[in-house]
DNA sequence: GTCTATAATTCGATAGAC
DNA sequence: GTCTATCGAATTATAGAC
């Protein structure tokens, strides 16, 4: 055996181009929106080859969309900088690393496609609620709180990434400040 | 010429059993999660009169998401409602309205329908924005609150209506106070 | 005005040569 | 391991009978 994640093999090397390059159309046009045509042709790779590789569409799409929000340690952090902690950290994955089409991917893909719906939900649950509860008591309220952030997270990605609206004057630094706020207030203030 | 919009005929009223099947179907399925043999069937009619009645799958699409946000004039509420104001108007809208379903149908579509982009755009700019406009001095600081407010309201639809995430405890009324909050800074606090 | 039947594409997936 | 060629199914849209 080969050890994995080393591209030695030719084949290794197509299987990787292939990933990327489902990640880059996922991300841009959805999961009905793309053919396996396409993620071949970017690839320049053989049609066929796509599904020798990766089983199905459906087992491709879900290789590409894996994703980890990476979140910190929040009880880490001073109480009174939770907000903007949380909101850059969503930039940094957004704007800042690769992974940042993965949950653009999902976020497309969400809107048709069951199993994309299914692992938001996933993520939701296991990593950002998980990572609010250990900020409160109540198991119960922690759950508002972390819906109530990915909502405005959720929907700013969806504004800017999505759908492409447009404000001249909202850059990264003011963004990060003024849902910061927001999320602070989702965070820690009572309801 | 008859006249529009009452549905004399027996046409009209087919026609009308199709416009709101797609209504029903494009927002719990999206555009391509949606056929027009499926349309046809909720509205008991013949696919033939899909296409012969609305030109095409597209066009029906275009005429089932007519949207209107019906923003109320901002203008003549209390500063300090605001926000709260505002964020009861969207839930208004979503769940006591019929035309909610066409923003919902808009959501979905415009992951991968770049004409269901355009559209929620164009409703961003010419009703939100605009709305927006009104209470503010600056035209760049207007549009910047307007994203602001566009990314937690179609957020939280978007969460809440196509993801499905759950959290128990949070009702409409608790939303409206804590959506509210977060719109009242979009709205009046300096950024 | 409404239907049946089907044309014309396009898709995901497969078979089999090399 | 990679290719060509193609299958079978599903789609939108149309043509034409009734």
């Amino acid at each position: 055996m080969f050890p994995e994640g080393t591209p030695l093999t030719r084949s290794q090397a197509t299987k990787d181009r292939i990933l990327d390059a489902a990640r880059t159309l996922f991300a841009s046009q959805g999961y009905d929106g793309t053919t396996v045509r396409e993620v071949a042709a970017l690839a320049q790779a053989n049609p066929a080859l796509v599904i020798r590789y990766y089983g199905s569409k459906e087992a491709l799409f879900l290789a590409a969309a894996e994703f980890d929000l990476q979140l910190p340690d929040l009880a880490g952090v001073s109480r009174d900088s939770l907000g903007e902690r949380l909101a850059a950290h969503f930039f940094t994955i957004w704007e800042d690393s690769p992974s940042g089409r993965q949950l653009v991917a999902l976020l497309r893909a969400a809107a048709t496609h069951a199993d994309a719906r299914a692992r938001m939900q996933d993520i939701f649950e296991r990593q950002l609620r998980a990572a609010v509860r250990k900020l409160t008591v109540s198991a119960a309220d922690a759950d508002v709180r972390a819906a109530l952030i990915a909502s405005q997270m959720l929907g700013f990605a969806l504004v800017r990434y999505v759908l492409g609206f447009s404000a001249r004057g909202l850059n990264r630094q003011m963004a990060v400040r003024a849902l910061g706020a927001t999320l602070q207030r989702y965070l820690v203030e009572p309801l």
